[in-house]
Formats: C-alpha cells, structure tokens, sequence
DNA sequence: GCTTGACCTTGACGCAACGTCAACGTTTGT
DNA sequence: ACAAACGTTGACGTTGCGTCAAGGTCAAGC
C-alpha cells in the first residue's frame, strides 16, 4: 500500500509516518519503480506499536530504545518510571487547580491582579504621600506578596494588619519621613540608630519573629538584595533594627 | 539591579529574563553607562507576576494578554480556561495510567511486547507452517490486536479461541493451504466459492457477527485495505464470504 | 492528447520556552 | 595585573510533528 493508505490504516498524518521513517522509529520499506515507498502490513503492525507506545506518553527516543532489545526486559523498567512520571504530573497539576481555585475565589471578590486582595486592603490603607521611601516599602511588600505561595499571602497581609490602624499610619508617615531625611546622611548620624529603635517599636511582634526567622534561615538576603535604592544611613537603620530584635528575643 | 540579581531574587535564569524582555513581558529597562541593563524593585515585581501567572500554566501570549488589560476582568475567563484544561488534562493523564497499570499486569505475565498476551497465546497455537496466507493473516490478527483498544484486545482474541482448539487447528491448516493455492487462480474458480463455503462453517459464530458489524458500521475498509496482498481470487473469497454471512443473518 | 485533481517525492522553516554555546567587553577580588 | 565572574548580543538546539514549496506521477474525463 502506498504511504496515504497506511496513514489511513492506522490513523496518523504522512509527515508522521516519514517522520517515523527519519528517526528510525519505522524502517524505510521498499520503493516502487515511480519512487513511491511501497508498505506491507508489517508495516502497519509496527506503526502501531509505536503509536501505541508513543500515546502512552513515551518520548520518540524512548520507543526506540523499547523496540530495541525488544525482550519486554527494559519495556517495564521505562513503563514503571513513566508512571511516576506521570503521577507526578498529575499531583502538580492538582495543585495548580488548586491554586488556581484560590486565584479564582480571591478575584470573584476583588479585581486588582497586581497583588492579592488581602495585600491590596493592606497597601490601600499604608502612608503613601509623596516619600520615596514609601514608595520603596510598598515595592518590597508588593514583591514578597506575589512571590509568596497561597497561604502566605494572608498570614504575611495578616501580619501587616496592626500597621493599618489610624494610630499606626500617622506613626508610619513619621517613620517614612524621617527615612527620606536620611538619604544623604552619613551611617553614624545620630538620627539613624533612634530610628531603629522607634521602627522596633513600632513594628508588630509577629512581624520581628518572622524578619529573625528569615534571616535565621538563610534568608539572609532579604536585606542583602535591596541596598541599590537605600543610602548608607537608611541600610545602617536596618542593620541596627536586627541588631535590637535579636536582643529583644 | 543587575540582571543576575534581579534573576537570583524571582528565582530564573537570566535567559528567561531577557526572554521576556524580546517577547514584551517585562519592559527593556534603563541602561547603565556600561550597557548594563539597570532594575529597580518595580521590575522584580512585575517579573514576578509574569512568573506566577506562567508557572499556572498560561503561555506567554496569554500572560501578555492578561498583562494588557490589566483589568482583571479578561482574566477570569482565562483562568477559568485554562483550568478546563488541566481537568481535562487530568482525565487523559488518569486514563493513560490505568493503560499503563493494564499493561504493566500484562507484561509481568508475558514479555511479548508485540502483541497483548491474549493475542500471543492464540497466535502461538494458530497453525503457521510455512504458509504465506498464514503469515498474512496473523499479521492482520497483529493489526487489529495492536490498533484495538485495552478492552477490545482481550474480547477479540476471546472469539478467536475456538479456532486454537486442535480440530480447528488442522481444519485452519488446511484452510490455509487452500487459500495459498488460490494465488494465481481466476476469481471464477469452482475452489474459490467452495472455500468461501468452508471458511464460513469455520468461523466462530461470535467472529462471524462482529465482521458483520464491521462492515455495516461504515468500518468498511477492513476488508477493502488489504488486497494489496490478496490475489483476485482469495479476494473473491473473501467477497463470497461476507454474502453468505448476510445470507445466514 | 490534454487538463485536472489527488497523490507522491525531498527539503526546509515554524512552534514554545527557554538552555546552551560563542565571542567579546566589564567588574571585582587577590 | 590577572583571573574569575558577570554582562552584552546573536544564534543554534530541543520535541513532534504541521505546513508550505517546488516539483514528479497517476487515474479519469474531455
């Protein structure tokens, strides 16, 4: 039969079966006279099989390699990791619907895709007038929020809760103000250590134990990524910040 | 930032990022004197809702586009897109592994990969001595057993299991023969409908009514594929078969 | 005999999302 | 001062075919 006819027969394009033929995946058969590759119905057997093995999810290598040392030998082995495979697979997608199904729930309630919603009420109510160093918080929590899995999102944006509090934002506007006044002072400047310790205690006990633990953890960098935008004195604020929270603990 | 540091802080490669920047994802940044490309934390957040969206699974495209209208409103719809997609995804994947664990229980039995064990226990006891119809008409038996489905296979070689019975076999012999006699006989033979006659007295009641079947299913083609390797007259055998199988219906 | 349409041939580019050189300039640390 | 590490652009490799391109072949109808 010609080349159409056996695609016909077991089901797949021409390119594929000349595909096949190129990987040497199915042996070239013989040519008529015109040229035309004339197939047998072993032909078609063996296309079969490898289609077979191939929409079971084997890579075209693979098949190969299994019709190979055809004892059936090695066919489990590559079988069995297959199946891991593909369980695999199917855990992580699993958890990607799940994720999804949260994304979905957050966004029936509120549309800003830039953050998640909890996030988004925290930064809606944060001090943001015109400070470049609240501009500066409100990038680093925006980035913590969208690389942070599902769950933390809520403890993080839960945790920044007391901060959001008429009290606490006059406070913070404070803070951020007296930042920006840093940017061009030297790292011993007075002002820099009695802003640390108001920054410790102004922020909320859940929030230090969590900047202790991250830089506990190898998280270290944290800190270590930023000080592009922060001037000596501001980076100095930090470093004192840690320095008073691990005293605290 | 430079791009490492942007890259080690969302946690890519820093191919991926620039990958980005040709495909519009995450605009071209300010330049250093140097030609260095030069990031600020608004960067690190928006590549990192590049990387959120993508690792669920949406394509670049349709990250840009969700990116675009940046309303959320598209972005529900895709989301809810895409997520038909993974169940859908999730469904194929169940099925191939429930093949895979048919075909692992299998192949701990037997390791002939070729063919389904049940099929290969028939084909070992069918005659096959040197004859050419024989030959053919197991690889046919190959072919359907490779193209049918999981549970096809076993209910075909089923109806093939009167034929491996030791009378049926040397009747199935002699068949054969006939029909390799036939080779470069006229289709009007007097042996040719008397074949057909035999063959039809042979067949298992069950194989004669899904042939049947076939033929009336628009699955005409079982037939009208092979003669390739048929002469005129075993084809003619072939016809007279199927009318006398109408006949007997 | 000629056209038309349906096949056949080989060869080559396209796709998605980057990985991986290559060839070269810059920065950084000792 | 020199090497290691990092930056730049550019281009090819990967997977499993789909899809032209530019023809040659064959059967049918005029």
């Amino acid at each position: 039969m010609k080349i159409g006819e056996l695609a016909a027969l077991v089901g797949v394009s021409t390119r594929t079966i000349r595909h096949y033929h190129h990987q040497g995946l199915l042996p070239e058969p013989e040519r008529r006279a015109n040229g035309y590759r004339e197939y047998l119905l072993r032909d078609a057997v063996i296309l079969a099989r490898v289609r077979r093995l191939a929409e079971l999810g084997l890579s075209l290598d693979e098949v190969r390699d299994v019709l190979a040392d055809d004892q059936g030998k090695d066919l489990r082995e590559v079988l069995r990791e297959l199946d891991d495979d593909l369980a695999r697979q199917q855990l992580s997608i699993q958890k990607r619907r799940e994720r999804l199904a949260a994304l979905l729930a957050e966004t029936d309630l509120d549309a800003d895709s830039a953050v998640s919603p909890a996030m988004a009420s925290v930064l809606r109510t944060l001090p943001a007038g015109g400070s470049t160093f609240a501009d500066f918080d409100r990038e680093m929590l925006a980035l913590v929020d969208t690389t942070a899995g599902p769950g933390e999102r809520e403890a993080f944006a839960a945790m920044l809760r007391p901060l959001t509090e008429p009290e606490a934002v006059a406070r913070g506007h404070a803070i951020y103000a007296r930042m920006d006044d840093l940017a061009d002072a030297a790292p011993d400047d007075p002002r820099v250590a009695a802003l640390a310790r108001e920054v410790a205690g102004h922020l909320p006990a859940e929030m230090k134990a969590m900047m202790l633990a991250a830089t506990a953890n190898g998280h270290d960098q944290w800190l270590d990524e930023m000080p592009l935008h922060l001037s000596p004195a501001q980076a100095k604020v930090f470093d004192l910040l840690m320095d008073i929270l691990q005293e605290e603990r």
